[in-house]
RNA sequence: GCCCGGAUGGCGGAAUUGGUAGACGCACAGGACUCAAAAUCCUGCGAUCGCAAGGUCAUGAGAGUUCGAUUCUCUCUCCGGGCACCA
C-alpha cells in the first residue's frame, strides 16, 4: 500500500514549479489544442461526473506532450449562472463573492487529481476583464447590424414576478414556485444568427464531428426550400404571404389558415365573425406552451369571415386561424391542401373544408420515357456481358454504378447471376444475393408449372414466405420475377396501409445504406393482376391505366381516396392547369418559375432555426454596453443614394428603401449621377460635391460603382457624416464582368482610408457571401482596413436581390442605440441591493438610477443604459479564443496567437451542449473570421462526446437523490491516480457508465501491484515480459489515438499480471514502462520513477516506441475447424505459407479422426488465424 | 409519431476490415501464508451433459446471406437519447 496522500501532494507541487505543461506561443513544435468544457462552479463542488472527460483528454495531452507535441490545455471557469444569481437572491450575498469561493472549490478539487492543465491561462468569465471583450464583441455584433431589438415572448411567473429561463419553466411550471407560467411579450436584443444558418450547415462538411452532433445540428437548424406565395384577401388591399415547401400542390389549396397571433388577423376579420374570433385568439394566449405544441391534440380553429384569393387560378377560399400553424416558423400563415398534408387534412375533417386531389399516385410521361430507355439499356446489359456494352446498356451500367456507389452493399433480387455480383464486385461493392427467386421458382415448381412457363405473377401473390424480404428492399433487376417480387413488396406494404419501397425509377435500386427506399415511389403494374381492387384495399381510386410498349405492363395513374388521408408522397400532378402530367419535382420548378414570372411568389429557403435571445433581465451577467439617446433616435436623417454605374438609384432596392425612409419622415437625396454609362468617378464626386448638402445628419448608402463613389467622396466633405453603407463595396476591381474596363479606367484605386474614417460616424460593409460579383475576401481586406463593421449575408445570387432588403433597411436606420466607446469598457456590473428583477420583470440593474442615467456617447446629451445583461451563452461563445492570449489587455486575443493555435485540434463535450453551445460558438467564431479578427471559419475541428457517469442506481446523480460521489472521498481514501484510471476503466468513453465503489478498489490494487514491481527487478526479461511489453507500448499508444481508454487501462492490467507471472522485470524495462503508464497515474509513476534513478520528471520523458519485432510472436495459434466448428488448436509458426498450413491442419490426429476418411470438398485458409474445412 | 444510438456471463465490459465469443476488472468459490482475520499471492469461474477426454447450446427474439455471423441484410421486442403540428 502506498501513500497516496503523501505523493499525490508532492508531485503536483513540483510540476507546478518545474511548470512542465505550459503551452509555449508560436513553439516550433507541431501545436496542439485539446479542449474541454469548460465547467459552471456550482457551490455543490465537483462530482465523479466532471472529471471524466478532463481526465480523458489529460491522459491525452499527457501523451501528445510525450511525443513531441506543444499541447494547449487550459481551463478555466463558466461562472455566470442561475444557481448562482438564485443563491444570491435568497442569501442576498453578491454573486461574486459566491463564485469566488465556488471556484476555489472546484479548482482544488480538478488540481487534486493531477490534470496537466495550464493554469496560468485560467479564465473566469465572470472577470471584468474577461467579459470587457465579450461586451467588445457583442458591440462588434451591434456595429454590423446582427444584434437588434424585438419583441418576443418569455416565460413569465406571475407569482414570483420573473422572467424564466425554458430550464427554469419545464412543463409550464414555475421551478421556483410551482406556479403556472405564462407567455408575456417583451422586448429583447437579438442576434441575427439566422442569417448564418446556411453556413452553419454547409460548413459541418469541413469539420469532423461526431455524426450524430452533426445530425442534429443539422436538424435544429432546419433547412427547408420552397416558395412564398402571396394571396390577397378579398375586398380589401390587403394581402398575405404563405410559405410552402410545396408549391406544386397550389391548385388543391381549398382554405388558407394564419396564426392567431398573425398581425393580419385583426384586419381581416368580419364583423360577424369578430366575436369567434377574438375568443380564440385569447383561448390560445391562454394555452402554456406544452399545450400548444402537442402534436396528437385535435385540431381546433376558427373561419374569420375573410376570402383569399388563389394566385393560380383566383379561385375564392376561406381564411381560418388555427394554431396549428406557428406564427414564429415561414410567414405565419399556411396555404392549406388538405388532400396532401396530413394537418390541413385532419383540419377539413374536423371542419368539413372541401379536399381536393391535385397529386396523383403514378409516373408522369417523362418518367415514363427516362424508365423505357433505362428498360432498353438493361435489356440490352441482359445480353452482353458488362464489358462488351455500348449505348443505352452501357449508360444503365454506368448510371447504376454511378448511384449505388459508396453502398456497402447490394442486395441483389431477381434472376441474379454470378456474372452480375462479380462485376459489381468488381466495381467495389459488396453485393449480396438472395436465394429468393431461386426457391420461389422451386416453389412455383412444386405448384405444378413448368419451369419455362411459369405464372410469376398469381404465384407472386400467393406465396408468402418471404413477407418482409423487400419491406427496406433494393431492387438491381427489374426483369420478370424480380417485378413478381416487386407485386409481392407492393402488396404486404399496401397490406401495412404504406407506401413501398421499390424503386423502378431509372431502373435501378437505390443506396442500402443511407436512403433506405422510403422515398422511391413505385408505378409499373404486371398487367395480369388485378390493379383496381390492390390499389382500393389501401384506398385509391384508379384515374387510367395504360399498357407499355412491350404490352407485358400497366401503368396506373390512382388517386387517393378524400376521406382516405392525406396523399403527402411525390407523383404526378393532376387537377392542376397548366402542371397536370409533370412529376412533383418538375411541378415545384415550373410552378415557381410561374409565381416570380406573375410575380405573386418567389423560391425561398426557410430556417426552423430562431434568432439567438440575447438579453436577460437578471443581474449575474454581462451588462449590455449600449446607451438609448432620445435624442439620436428623434434625429432627422437625410439619405443620400448613390449608385453611379450603369443604372440609377431608381430601380432595384433604392426605391423600396426611399419609401421606407420618408415614411419615417427622412429625406432621400436619390440623384441620377452623370454619365452611368460610361462613369467617370471622379466627375460623379464632383457632380454629388456640386448638388447635395451633407451635413452631420447625412447617411450615404452606396451600392456597387457607387462604393467606390463613396470612398472617394468622403474624404472631400467639409462635414463628418452621421454614418456610410456600402453595400457589395470593393476595393479593387477583380470581378469578371463586361464592364470592369470601363470601371477600371474610371477610377484610380487608391483611397483615403483614414480620410474616409474621419468623414463618417460609422462605416458599415454588407457583403455578398456567395461572390456573384465581389469575391468576400476583397470585402473582409476592405473591412479591416476601415477598421469598418462587416455583414455577410446569404444568399444573395443576384447583383441586386429583394433578398436583402430588410437587412439593408436595418443597416441604414438609425434607432438611438449607442455603443459604448470601447474605452469605456468593461461596463462593470454595479452593486445593487438586491438581486431580485424588478416587479414589471426588469432586471435589477433597472432600479440604480446611477447606472441607469448617464450621458450619449455620441451627442453628450441624457441617455440612459440598457439594464439587460447577456445570456450565460455569451460568454462560452469565444472561451477557447481567449485561452490563446487570456492575459492581453489591448485585444481578446492577438492575431498572430489566434493563427498558431487556431483551430481547436480536439473538443469534448456534453450531447447537451449540441445544438446551443456549439452552434452559439460556431457562429459567433464565423462572424469573427467575417471581421478578420480570427484565422479560421469553423473553431473546433472535431468534437467528440463523452458518456455520463451514473450513481450505482443506474440513475443520474443529482443532489436532491443523495446518489452524488465527490471525487474529494475518492481522492482521500484511494489517491487521484486511482481515480483516475477507474474514470477511464469504468467503460466505453462515449458511453453512460454507472459507477461502481468495487471498481474502484480493482483498480486501487492494480496500482499498488504497480508499486511493489520494484521489488521484483531482475537482470534480464524473460521472453514473454518482453513482448508483452512492446506489445502494451503498441496497443495503448493506438488506443488512446482513438479515445479507447477503457482497453488501454485494460492493456496495462495485462502486463503487470504478465510480470508478476514471470516473476520478475528488468529495471530498464520497468523504466519503459513507467513512462507510459505515467499519462494514467502520473503521481504514482513519478514517485516510481524516482525511486528507478530516472533523471529528471517522468512527466517530462518521450514516449517509449515499441520494438516491431518484438510485437509480432514467431507462433500463433492455429485454429482449425471442420464446418465453421473449432476441432482442434495447432501452433504453427509465424508466416507460414497457406498450403502448408492447410496440410499442418489436415495432418492433425485430432482433424483425421474428425474426417473419418471423408474427402474434404473445400478447405479455406485464412492467413496467421484458421484452416476451416468444409465437409459434406 | 419521426430520427439516431444500444441490447454479449451474477455485474461493468472486450472482440482493428465477417475468422478461436467472454480480454481486463468486479463479485463469488477453493488453496497458500497466518493462532486467526485482513492484506497479499496462486487457481477456478457462461449454461448444460459427462468420472474424464470431450460433446452440445449460447452474444435481446425470429429469419436470411456465408465455408464461417456478436459483426452484414430483413422483421419484431425492449432500453437510452434527440426532435416533436417546422407547412
Amino acid at each position: 500500500m502506498y501513500n497516496h496522500l503523501e505523493i499525490d501532494k508532492k508531485w503536483q507541487n513540483r510540476w507546478e514549479s518545474a511548470g512542465v505543461f505550459k503551452a509555449e506561443d508560436y513553439s516550433v513544435k507541431p501545436k496542439k489544442y485539446l479542449l474541454v468544457e469548460f465547467p459552471f462552479p456550482s457551490g455543490a463542488g465537483l462530482h465523479v461526473g466532471h472529471p471524466r472527460s478532463y481526465v480523458a483528454l489529460d491522459v491525452m495531452a499527457r501523451m501528445y506532450r510525450a511525443q513531441g507535441n506543444n499541447v494547449l490545455y487550459p481551463m478555466g471557469w463558466d461562472a455566470f449562472g442561475l444557481p448562482t444569481e438564485n443563491y444570491a437572491i435568497k442569501t442576498g450575498r453578491p454573486p461574486a463573492e459566491a463564485t469566488a469561493e465556488n471556484i476555489a472549490t472546484f479548482k482544488g478539487q480538478i488540481q487534486s487529481l493531477g490534470l496537466s492543465f495550464d493554469w496560468s491561462r485560467e479564465i473566469n468569465s465572470t472577470d471584468p476583464g474577461y467579459y470587457k471583450w465579450t461586451q467588445w464583441q457583442f458591440l462588434q455584433f451591434f456595429k454590423a447590424g446582427l444584434a437588434y431589438k424585438a419583441k418576443t415572448m418569455i416565460n413569465w411567473c406571475p407569482k414570483c414576478k420573473i422572467g424564466l429561463a425554458n430550464e427554469e419553466a419545464q412543463g409550464g411550471v414555475c421551478e421556483r414556485c410551482g406556479g403556472p407560467v405564462e407567455k408575456r411579450e417583451k422586448e429583447q436584443w437579438m442576434i441575427g444568427i439566422t442569417k448564418y444558418a446556411d453556413r452553419l450547415i454547409s460548413d459541418l462538411e469541413t469539420v469532423d464531428y461526431l455524426p450524430r452532433v452533426r445530425k442534429q445540428q443539422e436538424e435544429w437548424i432546419g433547412k427547408s426550400e420552397g416558395a412564398e406565395i402571396e394571396f390577397k384577401i378579398e375586398g380589401s388591399d390587403k394581402s398575405m404571404r404563405v410559405f410552402t415547401t410545396r408549391p406544386d400542390t397550389l391548385f388543391g389549396v381549398t382554405y388558407v389558415t394564419l396564426a392567431p397571433e398573425h398581425t393580419l388577423v385583426g384586419e381581416i376579420t368580419t364583423a360577424e365573425q369578430r366575436a369567434a374570433v377574438s375568443e380564440y385568439v385569447a383561448a390560445v394566449a391562454r394555452k402554456t406552451e406544452m399545450e400548444r405544441t402537442d402534436a396528437t391534440r385535435e385540431k381546433t380553429g376558427v373561419f374569420t369571415g375573410a376570402y383569399a384569393m388563389n394566385p393560380a387560378n383566383n379561385e375564392r377560399v376561406p381564411v381560418w386561424i388555427s394554431d396549428y400553424v406557428l406564427a414564429g416558423y415561414g410567414t405565419g400563415a399556411v396555404m392549406a391542401v388538405p388532400a396532401h398534408d396530413e394537418r390541413d387534412w385532419e383540419f377539413a375533417k374536423k371542419f368539413g373544408l372541401p379536399i381536393k386531389n391535385v397529386v396523383a399516385f403514378g409516373m408522369s410521361p417523362a418518367e415514363k420515357d427516362t424508365i423505357a430507355s433505362y428498360e432498353k439499356g438493361f435489356a440490352e446489359y441482359i445480353e452482353k456481358t458488362p464489358e462488351q456494352l455500348t449505348g443505352v446498356g452501357k449508360k444503365w451500367i454506368d448510371d447504376f454504378l454511378e448511384r449505388v456507389r459508396g453502398s456497402k452493399a447490394v442486395l441483389e433480387i431477381g434472376t441474379a447471376s454470378g456474372r452480375d455480383a462479380n462485376y459489381f464486385s468488381a466495381n467495389g461493392l459488396e453485393v449480396i444475393r438472395t436465394d429468393a427467386v431461386e426457391k420461389f421458382v422451386e416453389y412455383q415448381k412444386s405448384l405444378g408449372h413448368a419451369a419455362e412457363k411459369l405464372n410469376i405473377l398469381d404465384d407472386a401473390l400467393s406465396y408468402d414466405a418471404y413477407d418482409g424480404v423487400f419491406a427496406n428492399g433494393v431492387l438491381l433487376h427489374a426483369n420478370e420475377s424480380g417485378c413478381a417480387y416487386a407485386i409481392r413488396a407492393i402488396n404486404n406494404s399496401l397490406k401495412n396501409g404504406g407506401f413501398v419501397a421499390l424503386s423502378f425509377k431509372n431502373g435501378v435500386g437505390e443506396k442500402i445504406e443511407s436512403e433506405k427506399v422510403g422515398g422511391a415511389r413505385y408505378f409499373k403494374f404486371w398487367k395480369q393482376n388485378d390493379v383496381s381492387s390492390l390499389l382500393n384495399k389501401s384506398g385509391f381510386d384508379v384515374l387510367t391505366v395504360s399498357e407499355s410498349e412491350d404490352g407485358k405492363w400497366l401503368y396506373v395513374i390512382a388517386q387517393k381516396k378524400t376521406d382516405a388521408g392525406a396523399f403527402v408522397e411525390e407523383g404526378v400532378a393532376v387537377n392542376s392547369d397548366f402542371l397536370n402530367g409533370l412529376a412533383t419535382s418538375e411541378a415545384k420548378t415550373n410552378m415557381i418559375a410561374w409565381l416570380e414570372e406573375q410575380k405573386v411568389g418567389a423560391r425561398k429557403i426557410t430556417y426552423k432555426l430562431r434568432d439567438w435571445v440575447f438579453s436577460r433581465q437578471r443581474y449575474w451577467g454581462e451588462p449590455i454596453p449600449l446607451v438609448h439617446c432620445d435624442s439620436c433616435a428623434g434625429e432627422k436623417l437625410q439619405y443620400v443614394f448613390i449608385h453611379g454605374f450603369k443604372g440609377s438609384v431608381n430601380t432595384d432596392f433604392f426605391p423600396w428603401l426611399k419609401i421606407q425612409m420618408e415614411s419615417r419622415d427622412h429625406s432621400v437625396v436619390a440623384l441620377e449621377l452623370p454619365n452611368a454609362d460610361e462613369p467617370n468617378v471622379e466627375e460623379q464626386v464632383q457632380f454629388l460635391l456640386d448638388n447635395v448638402t451633407f451635413t452631420p445628419n447625412t447617411v450615404i448608402v452606396a451600392h456597387s460603382l457607387g462604393t467606390v463613389v463613396a470612398q472617394k467622396l468622403l474624404p472631400k466633405l467639409l462635414v463628418r457624416v452621421r454614418k456610410t453603407v456600402l453595400i457589395d463595396g470593393f476595393m479593387e476591381p477583380v470581378f469578371v464582368d463586361h464592364s470592369r474596363p470601363k470601371v477600371e479606367q474610371a477610377v484610380d484605386w487608391n483611397f483615403d482610408i483614414a480620410g474616409v474614417n474621419n468623414a463618417t460616424q460609422e462605416l458599415v460593409l454588407l457583403a455578398d457571401e456567395t461572390e456573384s460579383v465581389f469575391p468576400l475576401e476583397q470585402h473582409r481586406k476592405m473591412a479591416r482596413a476601415y477598421k469598418a463593421a462587416i455583414q455577410v449575408v446569404k444568399p444573395v445570387e443576384e447583383h441586386f436581390c429583394a433578398d436583402i432588403e430588410p437587412a439593408i433597411l436595418d443597416l441604414v436606420t438609425i434607432t438611438g442605440w449607442n455603443a459604448l466607446p470601447d474605452s469605456a469598457l468593461p461596463l462593470t456590473l454595479p452593486q445593487v441591493e438586491k438581486y431580485e428583477p424588478t416587479d414589471n420583470g426588469e432586471s435589477p440593474l433597472a432600479s440604480i438610477s446611477e447606472f441607469v442615467n448617464t450621458t450619449c456617447p455620441r451627442c453628450g446629451g441624457a441617455a440612459t443604459r440598457e439594464t439587460d445583461t447577456m445570456p450565460n451563452w455569451a460568454g462560452s461563445s469565444w472561451y477557447f479564443l481567449r485561452y490563446i492570449d487570456a492575459h492581453n489587455d489591448a485585444e481578446f486575443a492577438a492575431a498572430e496567437k489566434l493563427k498558431y493555435w487556431m483551430p481547436v485540434d480536439l473538443y469534448n463535450g456534453g450531447m447537451e451542449h449540441t445544438t446551443l453551445h456549439l452552434l452559439y460558438s460556431r457562429f459567433w467564431n464565423k462572424f469573427m473570421f467575417d471581421c478578420g479578427f480570427v484565422p479560421t471559419s469553423e473553431p473546433y475541428a472535431r468534437r467528440v462526446s463523452h458518456g455520463l457517469i451514473m450513481a450505482e442506481d443506474g440513475t443520474k446523480m443529482s443532489k436532491s437523490k443523495g446518489n452524488v460521489v465527490n471525487p474529494d472521498e475518492i481522492v482521500a481514501a484511494q489517491g487521484a491516480d486511482t481515480l483516475r484510471m477507474y474514470e477511464l476503466f469504468i467503460g466505453p468513453f462515449s458511453e453512460p457508465a454507472p459507477w461502481s465503489e468495487n471498481g474502484v478498489s480493482g483498480v486501487r490494487r492494480f496500482l499498488d501491484r504497480v508499486m511493489r514491481l520494484p521489488e521484483m527487478i531482475v537482470e534480464a526479461d524473460s521472453e514473454e515480459v518482453l513482448r508483452t511489453l512492446h506489445k502494451t507500448l503498441k496497443k495503448v499508444s493506438e488506443d488512446i489515438d482513438r479515445m479507447s481508454f477503457n482497453t488501454a487501462v485494460a492493456q496495462h492490467m495485462t502486463f503487470v499480471n504478465s510480470v508478476y507471472a514471470a516473476g520478475g522485470i528488468s529495471r530498464e524495462s520497468l523504466k519503459t514502462y513507467v513512462r507510459l503508464l505515467s499519462v494514467f497515474a502520473p503521481h504514482v509513476c513519478e514517485e516510481l520513477w524516482e525511486a528507478l534513478g530516472g533523471e529528471g520528471l517522468v512527466s517530462a520523458q518521450s514516449w517509449p516506441q515499441f520494438n516491431h519485432n518484438l510485437v509480432i510472436d514467431e507462433t500463433f495459434e492455429l485454429v482449425v475447424q471442420i464446418n465453421g466448428k473449432v476441432r482442434d488448436r495447432i501452433i504453427a509458426a509465424t508466416g507460414m505459407p497457406d498450403d502448408e498450413l492447410k496440410a499442418l491442419a489436415l495432418s492433425s490426429p485430432k482433424i483425421v479422426e474428425w474426417l473419418a476418411g471423408v474427402q474434404p470438398e473445400k478447405v479455406i485458409v485464412v492467413k496467421g488465424k484458421l484452416v476451416n474445412i468444409v465437409i459434406p
